[in-house]
This record gives structure tokens, C-alpha cells and sequence, in this order.
DNA sequence: TTAGTATATAGCATGCATGCTATAAAATCA
DNA sequence: TGATTTTATAGCATGCATGCTATATACTAA
């Protein structure tokens, strides 16, 4: 039988115009997100450290990791690169480049 | 006698910690900004075209190509991403990597 | 299970970029 | 040069993420 994986169903998924759109849309929300996750498991620290480190309170990074509360400013996520000892990428690319 | 370039002044200045300090810091809004600008020019268009696709006055525009009034916010951004065609780029990465 | 740690959620006040509108300044071209 | 287009600047109201604080939920280890 035909083995079902994840990454093939989301292969799957995006043969579908509008869900393809849906998520090219939300792409750099998920991105962000998961960049900021993955610095700060790097360095092993808790939201509460890097929040300590960066001045701010722990929900702010919760809230950002979580997405649960809209886009981040962009000067939150240069305090949060700091305490992560990590640099802000932020530009406009072509698509599909 | 030596030759004066734009490339090696700047050169020159970082080599100076502080600069090169002040200088990383303020990187992404200007690489932000020079991005914006190009994905505009190479498109052909006017801030007041951009403006009216992005469904924004030109004034916001030009507050950000100039970096006049502090950091846009990244839906502001992704509108104007989407005017020119182009995405935005948002996440965290290591320092020098 | 319980204790201890880590993350998520909530409500309100505040700060900051934007929308809006108008105008000024600068750049381009005839 | 003047005329036209393009970009920059200004003031005020508004929207939205954050700070703050507290609490709730989830996770881990004993």
C-alpha cells in the first residue's frame, strides 16, 4: 500500500490553489516563529530567561512564538535577536527567487 | 598616491568597534529599505502607484523608504510586498553564520 | 499522585506606526 | 527657464502590539 507522510500530504495539500495561496500567505508568520523557537532551544533558554535578557515580559515571548496575537514589532524582534545573541533578517524578495 | 573609494572608507570605519556596532544595529532597516526601493524600481513604479495597489498613501511609503519614522510594522510591509509582487522575509538568524 | 518548572492566556493602559489630508521640496523634462 | 511629476514632511486621530500583572494550563521528575 501507499505510504502516507506528512510532507506528502502537505506536497498534496498545495496542488490546491487556494490552500496554496492560504499558506504562501501565513508562511512568513510560521517562519518567524519557528526561527525565534529554534535560536532559543539553541542556546537552551527558557522564555523567561530570554524575556529577562531582553527586557520584556515572559507572555510577550509566548505570544510571539505561539503567533497568538497578531504580527510582532519589528523593534521586539531586534530586542529578542539580542538576548539571543542572533541578528533580524527583514527585506522584500522576489518570489519564487 | 592611494586611491579613495567609497568601499574602503567604510572599510576603513569598521574597523572602529563602536561603528561597527551602530552600524549592525541600523543594518536591517536599511537593507529593509534598499530592498523596498529595489523591488520598486525594478517593477517601474511610483510610490503613489505602490501606494494605491497596497491600499496606503503614498505618504507611508515614503515614511519608510526614508526610514523617517521609525520601523514599519510587518502587515504594513507584507501589503507592500504583495503591491510589487514580491514576499517578505522575516525571521531570526545566528549572528555571522 | 504531588511538587516544581515552563508555557499559555487574560484585561487594561500605553506607545508607536499608520491613515488621512495637505503642503513643501525635489526631480524630471520640455 | 517654467511646467509636471515624484517624493518628502507635518499634525492629529486611530489601530494594534506591548508592558504589566495575575492566573491558568501543560510539562517533567520524583
Amino acid at each position: 500500500m501507499k505510504k502516507i507522510t506528512y510532507e506528502g500530504h502537505v506536497k498534496e495539500l498545495l496542488k490546491n490553489k487556494k490552500v496554496r495561496e492560504e499558506y504562501e500567505e501565513l508562511l512568513p508568520e510560521y517562519e518567524l516563529a519557528r526561527s525565534i523557537i529554534e535560536q532559543r532551544l539553541k542556546k537552551k533558554m527558557t522564555q523567561e530567561e530570554v524575556a529577562r535578557k531582553a527586557g520584556m515580559p515572559q507572555s510577550t515571548i509566548s505570544r510571539i512564538e505561539g503567533l497568538t496575537h497578531g504580527l510582532p514589532k519589528i523593534s521586539t524582534l531586534k530586542k529578542i535577536a539580542n538576548a539571543l545573541d542572533a541578528k533580524v533578517v527583514v527585506r522584500l524578495e522576489s518570489r519564487r527567487a
